[in-house]
DNA sequence: AGACAATTATTGACAATGCAACTAATGAAT
DNA sequence: ATTCATTAGTTGCATTGTCAATAATTGTCT
């Protein structure tokens, strides 16, 4: 009879934390060395790489982004600035803006996904066989959606 | 034939990310209203008070929290000023200094465990059955191995 | 022993982020 | 149409964390 230690959610959640929070920080500073980008400011862009026109309005981002408006509204200051995105007024609420990725934000993005990529590959994906794979995202996503 | 949508690592990687971060942002609002500390803050007590004579060095705790060096020198400096932790020289390297778990330290880290656990359990275990919890321990965990 | 490299922790300067307060625009109710 | 609550985004201030440089101590090599 195998001797299986229990697990509890606190060892789990904990081995989750600990694990992500590692590689992220990893994947950030192979991003700054080899693209120049932040893995934050990777995360902009390729959102908006995906989004419809390459525009997110501000709220939408920092809902996508885990920040609070402000801080949205202080990171898109600086990729602006770096010229990776631009802003431009909602032509439908003259309240809001959108984020939009720029020429050069597609190019250094082009470099920054692949580089991404394979980082992941390399540091995650590579360690866990394709079914382990779909089991973490299905397992993640199941707890997300428990959480609204 | 059930139709499956490819899952790649990144995506698998991307969704980790994202509800790891969203929860613990939920954490931290958690622990911050009801205990008066941040979930670094926690984790900071937590370590501490599993640690042999509840003492670590400031190495070691910076590596454990996944922080620069000096990032846990400033974390440990607002810690102590609140009391919950204090310093001491090591007698054996009179270069380095152990953090040390106060008795008002481990009051508080009473409380927080038991609000913390709870936590835990509505917003992640809940969610997840015991092979669930298992399984995400076990493959963050063999991602974490993977990387040193 | 003496010289030099490596390690531990801290500090100053600065970057990033949250909170609360603010402005401008929208929408809903009368 | 006017009023009032709500929403979008920005800003000032405080907090938190990083990076590079520093001081003190240890270890190594001859």
């Amino acid at each position: 009879m195998p001797e299986k230690k229990k697990i509890t959610a606190i060892d789990s959640w904990g081995q989750a934390l600990t694990t992500v929070s590692r590689l992220l920080r990893k994947f950030d500073t192979t991003l700054q060395e080899s693209v120049g980008i932040s893995a934050v400011w990777y995360d902009v862009l390729l959102r908006l790489s995906y989004a419809p026109n390459r525009r997110m309005r501000m709220q939408n981002l920092s809902e996508s982004l885990i920040l609070t408006r402000s801080g949205a509204t202080r990171l898109v200051d600086r990729i602006e600035k770096a010229g990776l995105i631009c802003r431009e007024a909602a032509a439908e609420d003259r309240r809001g803006y959108y984020a939009i990725l720029t020429d050069e934000g597609r190019a250094v993005m082009r470099r920054a996904k692949k580089i991404h990529g394979d980082d992941i590959l390399a540091s995650f994906g590579s360690h866990l066989d394709s079914d382990e794979q779909r089991l973490v995202y299905e397992l993640m996503r199941k707890v997300a959606d428990g959480n609204g």
